[in-house]
DNA sequence: GTACATTAGGAAATCGGATTCCTTGTTTCC
DNA sequence: GGAAACAAGGAATCCGATTTCCTAATGTAC
């Protein structure tokens, strides 16, 4: 913690004998100056150990080089990423990330939104718990929401491809021969559920399939996933037997869960009950959540949101923006099927 | 997105009918201003919506009213409650938080210093992945280190105090009449490991207790929580039997693990093995990790390091240090004992 | 050798508030 | 009624870098 005084321009300034407008144009290649001159303030500057003041910088230039990341939620499992992922690409950008999370309260957000408009941030990237589209926030700057889509078409969205994530899903299990496949999803009202499940249908459906038994819904827990296998395959737990398949065969031979978390819990299950995963019944996951997909016994097929990504997208587009270049409408980011031995045996 | 002027001073000052300095006192609450003069500003500030400009603001303040949050990691597991907690904290002292992930890599973290400098940070918070003590870093304002301390004891830092997490649940356990505990680590070269079987050894042998067993070290997964299981009983498969205690009683009566994920593989392995937790062995966990210990059947009785108070703990001592009285040395901030069936049934 | 074009670098204005320093009125007191 | 004290608010300065505008020096052309 060298706390010396801080070194400003006019003492590079005196140190290389010249004008502190010419440090200025020396440093920034700007002007028209001498290479010896560009040279010899560079030395004092370096002797002087000089970082020209930011904030200076900014009021001058209008711009702040700097962004904010309003997160939804406290920066949790889906946001984080893509936060990490935008923060990352801002960096390249040589802008700084405001990380400003609402906890899920309208009042904190306000007091954020409020606290970036002060601080004249050159864009926001706006984030969320759920890929519910939410309401826009009025600033006079560039937005670009990521994950949790704004619920305005006019601006400017990036969103994963759950669609193309479950034709992934559905493509790599038909190739795998698996014809009576079911569902299991989270909770009934959320899109992560309800548009993984239509999607599955018409996949399903475009290959002449049709899923088995009702769509289930409950929570995103494990537990769920347990007992969702038995709402699957029938009450007594010995009785994995199909009502008409050949003896000894479940009902099923795959279950898509709409989450690693209820494919983890679904696992378990399913190996109490005497079944082999995927020998007997292919699980496939959502969200490759390493914890979940990789602890699982065995480890989960399942699919990659590349939420990294996603946020590294949202920079971009942001970054675009404040370029003079908006986007506009959703953009969604097709994710990656990653293939374990829940559906590959020992692949 | 309303894009309109942003309105300044000057702009408030000409709809009040009034110069520029009295605007900036009548908002501030500084100067001498009759109240109706006062209030006239406040209604023109109002009306065109009037956010003063937070960069003119610090540069005349010669402060920016922000705080870094430098995290070496990606801002994982451990690290991002206390990134939380201490933007949470400082929110609420008025200071924003700038962003900075260096992703354990030196360069990407001396860049990230360096912007923080040129922003003229008030201070900065540096966490990182592990507990293992850090270099500090070289800056002209205040710093504290979070999670991971400061090799530096001038520094100030603010860590999880692990002594008294086993210590509480040493009490726990012997408390329940648990008397023959084993110890199950994650890397052995890990602080987190060693000083965690140190304190239980201490914490057991101040009440005549010695571990049973030597101390296991493998990873950090349920994997090897699960082997370690195999261990700890001997490897083949029933034989939970001890040599000499009581036939068929398990060689140990709980099992002390170093992470609830590797509590989370022990437990299923015990289960697998025939027996049951906490009726024939009890299992505790370390972190509260709520997908590990809450998923946990049964869930785990386990430490919570509260990492986010600790985040805010370091923001509090941040701000103490800007407004001028500086901490030095580790500060050890207790845990809770997180008390579920893993050792206490269904209580 | 004089007129004109370039170039190098300094002086000053600017960004938008905060703050200090004054200049007016208005009171108060003797 | 006049001096002193005080309140209210405006003018000017400052924060630190960038940028525009100028001036002086150097170079080029005829």
């Amino acid at each position: 913690m060298e706390r010396g005084p801080v070194v400003r321009i006019t003492d590079v300034a005196a140190l290389a004998g010249v004008a502190p407008s010419t440090v200025s144009k020396a440093l920034n290649g700007t002007g028209s100056l001498r290479e010896s001159t560009r040279a010899k303030v560079r030395e004092a500057a370096d002797r002087l150990g000089f970082v020209p003041d930011a904030t200076a910088r900014s009021l001058s230039a209008r711009r702040s080089f700097t962004v904010g990341l309003l997160s939804t939620d406290s920066a949790g499992r889906f946001s984080l990423p893509v936060v990490l992922g935008a923060e990352n690409a801002l960096v390249g950008g040589e802008l700084s990330a405001l990380l400003a999370t609402a906890r899920h309260d309208p009042v904190r957000e306000q007091h954020h939104v409020r606290a970036l408009v002060a601080r004249r941030v050159d864009g926001i990237i706006v984030t969320g718990r759920t890929t519910e589209p939410r309401e826009p926030i009025r600033v006079p700057m560039p937005v670009v929401y990521a994950f949790a889509p704004s619920v305005d078409p006019d601006d400017a969205s990036v969103v994963p491809d759950d669609a193309t994530g479950m034709r992934l899903l559905v493509e790599h299990l038909v190739a795998l021969g698996r014809r009576r496949i079911a569902y299991v999803g989270g909770r009934a009202e959320q899109a992560a559920s309800t548009v993984r499940h239509d999607t599955l249908v018409a996949e399903l459906a475009a290959r002449g399939l049709e899923l088995v038994g009702p769509a289930l819904y409950g929570d995103w827990s494990e537990q769920w996933g347990r007992r969702a296998v038995d709402a699957v395959l029938g009450r007594d737990p010995g009785g994995a037997v199909a009502d008409g398949a050949a003896g000894g065969a479940p009902a099923v031979d795959a279950i898509v869960f709409a989450s690693d978390q209820l494919a983890r819990g679904g696992c378990d299950r399913l190996r109490e009950r005497g079944l082999r995963v995927p020998d007997d019944v292919a699980v496939t996951g959502y969200d490759d959540w390493d914890v979940m997909s990789l602890a699982s016994r065995p480890p989960l097929t399942t699919v990659d949101m590349q939420l990294e990504r996603l946020g590294q997208r949202a920079a971009e587009l942001l970054i675009a923006a404040i370029e003079g270049e908006p986007a506009r409408g959703v953009e969604r980011l097709a994710p990656r099927l990653v293939v374990r031995a829940s559906t590959l045996g020992d692949g």
